[in-house]
DNA sequence: TATAATTATGAGCAAATACTCATATTAAAT
DNA sequence: ATTTAATATGAGTATTTGCTCATAATTATA
């Protein structure tokens, strides 16, 4: 009925190598259950199935199913962060122009998100998270603007003024929008490469106009 | 488990006049509990309930609990063909420049969203929908992307290039950044004013660039 | 007013599901 | 080899939920 307070600490903690073992077969298990499913027709009984251990196992470690929606959704946090920083490294040291480094950038979104396309919707959807897991998340977001920000200020045709809401913007139309082309790739009538290339032209125009506050170019 | 058919046609269609009203009293409580709970916690007893009716009579005229989401997903395409259409209908008839056309979509957008953050996205992506539901959806988002375009080619400064694919991403980011912007109204570091302005500055200088395959301006 | 058609009711059923616990198995420690 | 700790098991339970159906109340019709 409301939001009740639900265990998110395991009973056991893996101290033995199988034991390890088992909680990473359950999570990917887990991330493959809700892909296929969703959330709530993904049931516990089902993962446990697909893990190849009991449901006694799963519940060893973790109390609640909220748990492992928790657990999936810091694992992808962290991959996420890190790819990202990893692209930023890349750049700076081949000296990629804009162009290249944008097309990099959207190209790298566009695969994580066909891997896993509806996972993390689902988590951010779809699962009641407590309110510390989404506090983590709007900074995750905002950590991965700066660093985005970071990079395209470093390229002198990129225009000064209002940088931080335009790099707000641009993080989240392409966070967006290669999200909404992997959720569906049996109907898309645009192909992949021009989609990616329409969106780097787009964000690459954004960051070079320079107009007045009626929006007419100067 | 596995999708099974369903029936959508309900077994009693209302004749009557309090019919039609407990009709529409149930579905504007499905959509009310379907935006606080999701859909998998929107159980019909609760929609019952809020309706003021029993869960008997809601099963009088929705068959299913699926054929409810059927009907409000059908409401929802058919009120945002509606409100398109009449925006370009005022546009031409009071020769809005480019810059008032699409601050006015954008608005339009933000302000549906607003008003229903969750329903759309919990209709699309948590309900198991039919086929036929499913491409009726595709067909109004690529008519949607044909009104816009009827409109927006009418405007001179309108580079001409790729002008279907343009248009197709125009539509795209518009609806994933309003639907993105308005579903967590709470974190906003960015005003609302300021965010349609960028938006339509984004889109204003897309529609205008003109660039080489590499992205390049000319 | 009497009869028929329509609409509303809600207790309860069958199925699904998150989760428990007493017990068995395996690995580490002594 | 023996004891102890860690890990795995899965039948079973309490609860939830979509949905039915026999009956009652309301409105239309004759």
């Amino acid at each position: 009925m409301t939001a009740r307070k639900k265990r998110l600490d395991p009973r056991k903690k893996p101290v033995q190598n199988r034991s390890k073992v088992t909680v990473d077969v359950i999570l990917l298990a887990a991330t493959q259950v809700f892909e296929s499913h969703g959330y709530a027709a993904g049931t516990t009984n089902r993962i446990a199935s697909r893990a190849g251990v009991s449901i006694g196992t799963l519940y060893q470690y973790f109390p609640s199913k909220e748990a492992i929606a928790v657990a999936l959704l810091e694992r992808h946090l962290t991959e996420t962060d890190h790819r990202l920083h990893e692209w930023v490294g890349h750049m700076v040291v081949e000296q990629h122009n804009l162009c290249e480094a944008l097309h990099d950038y959207v190209t790298g979104m566009l695969e994580m998100h066909a891997k896993q396309p509806r996972l993390q919707h689902i988590l951010l959807e779809e699962t009641p998270l407590p309110e510390r897991v989404h506090q983590a998340l709007l900074e995750a977001e905002q950590h991965a603007a700066k660093t985005v920000a970071g990079l395209i200020r470093l390229y002198p045709e990129v225009r000064s003024n209002c940088f931080e809401h335009t790099c707000f913007v641009i993080v989240q139309t392409v966070e967006s929008l290669t999200h909404r082309y992997a959720a569906h790739p049996d109907d898309q009538f645009i192909p992949r490469a021009t989609f990616v290339d329409e969106v780097v032209k787009m964000i690459i125009a954004y960051l070079k106009c320079d107009m007045n506050p009626h929006n007419e170019v100067l």
